[in-house]
Parts: structure tokens; C-alpha cells; sequence
RNA sequence: CGGGGUGUAGCGCAGUCUGGUAGCGCGCUUGCUUUGGGAGCAAGAUGUCGGGGGUUCGAAUCCCUCCACCCCGACCA
């Protein structure tokens, strides 16, 4: 079940100066400590070392769904067009799906993923209600052709991943699977024993109603997450409600008043200008509608459009298209910069913060100038308004239990209430008790295996490199000795050391390199491996080993013996509670 | 796809402007010394200078063209 390794037959491949064309601290880090290597743009090859994580990831990830009752098993990366003709993402999908001709010519994608060819089986499969519910699952290499790959492993083109599709006789059935991944994903995720949330998530694209993802956290995160931490609320800010201000819009005290405003043309700008509070200020954005024709959407000046709230909106084009230039100042006869809501006759969207506002600064649709003291019913008529902008911290958390904070994350999971999005287009049906034929309830449950590792890296790292959690480490102890070569002693002892970690079923490697320690402990610290066990002379003269864990700051000077019980009851602890041990 | 940039030894780079027989550091090989934080000395090996075409007596260097890769943006279960 361990895994006991000597280096010099190992592969070990470490580089002292970061790759060149490496971004992100754990793609330099899984470069240089020799993890993965750059084959093309966003595909890679796992080396041995970074095979032996990327196997304890899955390996994780498939006991936690094994327990869960899902069932494995191995689609097809090759899949025939016809299957995603049936379903419509054939035109839908886009350039990202890899596409190609066989000799004879028939179409077929690489798949970026499988619902379609799992929902095939099942419908071929699975005719009654009997049969049901039913979850399978796969770990499999999946492909999208990203625009830009980029960050390593984290946007690969050619990835790992966990995907898993259920399907159900009932929603109730398809939610109480929900619930039970919502905890599987939990376990996995502390059983890696990384730092995460669950977070409420749009549906995207893919449609269907409820969604969560989880996040690593981590400063490199290219999602931003609204998370309360006084109460249990979390969401991705795609999604997260920005409650309106209490109370009512104060009534109008200022005049309108159109000011000369020469050369602004951004809120900033304005500000300074004018010198007014940026929260006195309301920026104009003009969208498409359906039919093509500029709305106009309100936001207070210092906040943020949310792009996914406003596509959302009735009558609005999905996805959101902004207005020409050109087209806006025929509808405004004034361009970006200068535009607001006075004197404008299409629909008009005020942000529900803006439709607290009185007394505010707008373009005043005439190049060069800005009105001050508007106000809403009095200089143009009472808006629609609706949820905009992204919160920011500071907000009323929606659930009423305190205010938001903001974070950034890495999604390395996804669940979602696909419902039957993809058994009515592609009749996966079922006959129920009474014999009515009726399309199947369906979830899908994804997680982003090779992006963990990454993700990990990122939570977990120093100046000296990778800091892995036990459970996914390459090794979980490297035993170093020094002046191997000219001391028996040391050789023997190393090797005893080796021999009884190895017996207690910890994954260890000995490094025989015959490096001097300044290299070999460089290379081990790089490479993140959780234990250094040290034998030397000088250690063996006292009758003591030095170990040391990678998050440590001093060495431990131990008999042999007891050096040996602490490294393995750290091991052991650290995997059982998918926690840090220091 | 738009904008910017880079391709020279396994890795990181200089040389290109101003054309003249290709270099540095790390790594690698051999030998000796060294052995508690990426050793020292000595001797070596390794290049279609991204590809193709052109200009020239002569091209890594100038011109044309293609390709790959990287960054910003848009895109994105």
C-alpha cells in the first residue's frame, strides 16, 4: 500500500530559476520541483513525481463517491457529433470544443465533457422507475480549447477531471443527491485538507437551477466570492444579492444645473473635477435590448456593473452587448463620458442603490457637460429598478445575519440541479408507477483534479517552494543522509530509518543522491515534502535523528526510536483528520 | 480575434541597432579535492541561432513570409 522509493532510481528533476514563461507561484513551483512538464500551450506531461499526487487526489476523490454510492465508470474521450447535434451545444458550444473528422469523414469532438454521452447510456439503459435513482461517475482527461491557457494546470486545455451525473424519478429525489454530494464534496475537500468554501453560484450557461461551487481560497483566485463571517452565507459575486438601501430616497434640495465639464470623461475624473463625493455620482451604461434598441443602466458611481445580474433581466440581450459608440450618440447625441438619464426617452434600469438617491451628478447628454443636483420623478421619470452592481464589503449580507466580506478563490468543484435540461433534448425517460412516460431528473457533480494541485500550491508555499497537505504529498517523508558515501554508519542507519517508515506504511523516498545537504535539502523543501528525517555523524555519535516538518521553523533532535514514532503518529493524525499538523 | 512581445545549447539569458566564421551563467561528462544550506579546481561535450524564401562576397544580425510560444483584453460548467 505505501510507497517506498530511492531517489537515484526515482526520477527527480528540479531547476533552480523559474521557467520563463511561467505566471503564477504554482506554476513556477510545479515546474521547477519538477512536477509537470509544458508539452504545448496548456497541455503537459505529470512526471512520476507529480503522477504520485495527482493519483492521491484521485484517489481520494474516488473512495469519498465510492462511499457516496455513485459508481464508476469510463466514457469515451473521442464522442460523435451526432450526440451533441442532439442536443443542440454542436452550434451552441463554440470554438472551445475541439472538433474533428475521422477517415470517413464523420464529425467528432474531443470531449470538454459528457453529459451527452452519458445521458445516451442511460436512456439506452434505464426504462423505468425501478432502475432509479442511479449516479455514475468517472475521473477521466477531458479537453477545452481555451482562448488563452494559462496559470499551469489551473486553465489547462488538457485536464483531469471528476465528473459525475445522477439521475432521479422525482426532484425531490435529484435534491436530496444534491444535498448528499454537497457533503461528499465537503469530505473530499477536507480530506485534502485544503482551506475551501461552498458558495452559492450562477448556473452559467448550462442552465438548470441550483448550484454551488467550492473554492479554494486563495489570493490568486481569479473568482471573487461574497462570504459573510458571521453567518453561514456564501456566493459567488456573480450572484450575490445587493440588498437596497433602507429607508426612502430623500426628497430634492439642488436645482438642476448643467456645469461645463471639459475633458471628463470617467467618474474619476469627474470627481476631481467637480470635487464631490464619488458616492453623489451615477454612471450611465447603455446595453442592447432584444430588439437591439439602448437601454440605459444606473449605478452609483463608485460600484461595479454586474454583468450576469443584467443579461438576466427581461427584454435585455443575453449575453450583455453594450451599446456602439456610434449608436449611442444617436440615441443620446452625446458620447460615453457625458450620457445620463435627463432628457432620455428608452428604457431607463436605475441600480436599486441609484433609486435611493437624490441630488446626484449624471452626464447631461451634451458633450463636455454634467448636470448636478438630479433627481429621479423631478428631471426624468421614475425607472425600473432592479439588482445591478456587485456588492462590495461593507454590504448587508442577504440573509440579514451581518455584512459581507469579499474574498478570492479557485474553483475545484461544481455541483449542479441540472433538472432535465438534457433528458428532454435528448429523451431520457422513464416509465413511473403508473406507467406515464416522463423525462429523468439530472445532476451533474464536477471537480477539477489537476487543478487541486494547483490549487493547493497556491494556498500552501513559501519562499522555499510547495508546502503539500499530507494527504496529496508525492512522499510524505524523504530520509537525507549525509556523507552517506564516506560513513557506513549513516548509509546503514538511513536505511534503517527507510526500512521501518516504509514498514509503518508511510510513502517515503531515501535520498541516495550522495548530495551534499545544502542541495539535497533545497531539493526536498522544493519539492514540498512534508517530513525531513536527517542522519549524520554527528547525530548518530549522540544517538539521535533531526526531523523536521516543512511548515517548522527548527529542527527536533530525537533518539531514533522516538524520531520514528513522531514522524509516523504525525503522518497518520495529519491524513486521518485532513488537517495541518503544525 | 484585437493589441504588445519573445524565439540563440537541457534551463535562464547576452549578441541583432551598426552583417565578418556564436558567447555567458546554471545544468551535463571526466578527474582530483570537498561534505550541515544549492562546493572548488582542472579538462571536456552539446547549437539546422524557430521554419522557408530573398538581399549580399558573406546573414543570428537586413528584407519578405510562415510557425510556435508568452503577456493584456475580449471569451469561459
Amino acid at each position: 500500500m505505501c510507497f517506498a522509493m530511492k531517489a537515484r532510481q526515482f526520477f527527480i528533476a528540479t531547476l533552480k530559476e523559474d521557467p520563463s514563461d511561467a505566471e503564477i507561484v504554482s506554476q513556477k513551483l510545479m515546474i521547477r520541483a519538477g512536477f509537470i512538464k509544458k508539452v504545448a500551450a496548456g497541455i503537459y506531461t505529470w512526471t512520476p513525481l507529480g503522477l504520485r499526487s495527482l493519483r492521491k487526489v484521485e484517489a481520494i476523490v474516488r473512495e469519498e463517491m465510492n462511499r457516496a454510492g455513485a459508481l464508476e465508470l469510463l466514457m469515451p474521450a473521442v464522442q460523435p457529433a451526432e450526440l451533441w447535434q442532439e442536443s443542440g451545444r454542436w452550434t451552441f458550444y463554440g470554438p472551445e470544443l475541439l472538433r474533428f473528422q475521422d477517415r470517413h469523414e464523420r464529425d467528432f469532438v474531443i470531449g470538454p465533457t459528457h453529459e451527452e454521452v452519458i445521458t445516451d447510456f442511460v436512456r439506452r439503459e434505464i426504462k423505468s422507475y425501478k432502475q432509479l435513482p442511479k449516479h455514475f461517475y468517472q475521473i477521466q482527461t477531458k479537453f477545452r480549447d481555451e482562448i488563452r491557457p494559462r496559470f499551469g494546470v489551473m486553465r489547462a486545455r488538457e485536464f483531469i477531471m471528476k465528473d459525475g451525473y445522477s439521475f432521479h424519478a422525482s426532484f425531490s429525489d435529484l435534491e436530496r443527491e444534491y444535498r448528499n454530494m454537497f457533503d461528499t464534496y465537503t469530505r473530499i475537500f477536507t480530506r485534502l485538507g485544503l482551506e475551501f468554501r461552498a458558495v452559492a453560484a450562477d448556473t452559467g450557461s448550462i442552465g438548470g437551477t441550483g448550484s454551488h461551487e467550492f473554492h479554494v481560497i486563495a489570493e490568486t483566485g481569479e473568482d471573487t466570492i461574497a462570504y459573510c463571517p458571521t453567518s453561514d452565507y456564501a456566493a459567488n459575486v456573480e450572484l450575490a444579492e445587493a440588498l437596497p438601501p433602507p429607508g426612502e430616497r430623500p426628497a430634492p434640495t439642488a436645482p438642476l444645473t448643467e456645469v461645463a465639464t471639459p475633458g471628463v470623461k470617467t467618474i474619476a475624473e469627474l470627481v476631481a473635477f467637480l470635487n464631490v463625493p464619488i458616492e453623489r455620482t451615477v454612471k450611465a451604461v447603455v446595453v442592447e435590448s432584444d430588439a437591439g434598441e439602448p437601454v440605459l443602466l444606473l449605478l452609483r458611481g463608485d460600484h461595479e456593473l454586474n454583468e450576469i445580474k443584467a443579461q438576466k433581466l427581461p427584454g435585455i440581450k443575453n449575453p450583455l452587448t453594450f451599446a456602439t459608440e456610434a449608436a449611442i450618440r444617436t440615441a443620446f447625441g452625446a458620447g460615453p463620458g457625458s450620457l445620463g438619464p435627463v432628457g432620455f426617452t428608452g428604457r431607463i434600469i436605475a441600480d436599486r442603490t441609484v433609486a435611493k438617491m437624490a441630488d446626484f451628478v449624471t452626464g447631461a447628454n451634451r458633450d463636455g457637460f454634467h448636470f448636478t443636483g438630479v433627481n429621479i420623478g423631478r428631471d426624468f421619470p421614475e425607472p425600473e429598478v432592479a439588482d445591478l452592481r456587485n456588492v462590495v464589503a461593507g454590504d448587508p449580507s442577504p440573509d440579514g445575519k451581518g455584512t459581507l466580506a469579499l474574498c478570492k478563490g479557485i474553483e475545484v468543484g461544481h455541483i449542479f440541479q441540472l433538472r432535465t435540461k438534457y433528458s428532454e433534448a435528448m429523451q431520457c425517460t422513464f416509465l413511473d408507477e403508473t406507467g406515464t412516460e416522463r423525462p429523468m431528473e439530472m445532476g451533474c457533480y464536477g471537480i477539477g483534479v489537476t487543478r487541486i494541485l494547483g490549487a493547493a500550491i497556491e494556498q500552501n508555499h513559501d519562499a522555499r517552494g510547495i508546502i503539500w497537505p499530507e494527504a496529496i504529498a508525492p512522499f510524505e517523508a524523504v530520509v537525507c543522509p549525509i556523507g552517506a558515501a564516506k560513513s557506513p554508519a549513516v548509509a546503514e542507519a538511513a536505511e534503517r530509518i527507510y526500512r521501518a517508515l516504509s514498514d509503518a506504511g508511510i510513502d517515503v523516498i531515501l535520498d541516495d543522491r550522495n548530495e551534499r545537504p545544502g542541495a539535497m535539502f533545497a531539493d526536498w523543501e522544493l519539492i514540498g515534502v512534508p517530513w525531513r528525517l536527517v542522519v549524520s555523524d554527528r547525530g548518530l555519535n549522540a544517538g539521535t535523528v533531526e526531523i523536521r516538518h516543512r511548515r517548522a521553523a527548527d529542527n527536533m533532535v530525537l533518539p531514533e526510536s522516538e524520531a520514528l514514532t513522531q514522524v509516523i503518529a504525525a503522518i497518520r493524525s495529519a491524513k486521518a483528520g485532513g488537517t495541518r499538523t503544525t
